[in-house]
DNA sequence: GGTTTGACCCTAA
DNA sequence: ATTAGGGCCAAAC
């Protein structure tokens, strides 16, 4: 049978950030990529902001194209999500306001060739 | 069902 | 190098 559309946006962007290994980040426009919406990663922010909920998604993991992280939202603070990277391994600088990521070291090679 | 809104990204000046 | 603007796709209003 063909598979038209099993699963939602919102839950294949779910589903990438979860493959997500620990100590590793990802950018928004890499999950869009994963879930085959290259241009898409907006709404994988999207998806995102409305997690904020169950803790079982690593949402720390996912930071801009610029290895900066964006949040600047009402639930959860830039700081809160430096700090769990931080928990986890990642080294994060905090410069001018707002905590920057080595994406060269850190981002998520999921089967990339380089 | 049209309009607005994003935890973004890319290009041009 | 930095700043400004448009584009993008999916969901909420």
């Amino acid at each position: 049978m063909i598979k038209i559309i099993t699963l939602n946006f919102f839950d294949e962007v779910i589903k990438t950030v979860k493959k997500i290994p620990q100590g590793k980040v990802a950018t928004y426009g890499q999950v869009a990529s994963l879930v085959s919406a290259p241009r898409a990663a907006r709404q994988v922010g999207w998806v995102l902001s409305r997690i904020k909920s169950p803790t079982d998604i690593p949402w720390q993991r996912v930071i801009n194209s610029k290895g900066m992280v964006s949040i600047e939202s009402m639930a959860v603070s830039k700081r809160e999500q430096a700090k769990r990277l931080q928990a986890e391994g990642v080294e994060v600088v905090f410069r001018d306001g707002n905590w920057f990521i080595d994406l060269d070291k850190y981002q998520w090679r999921h089967s990339e060739l380089t």
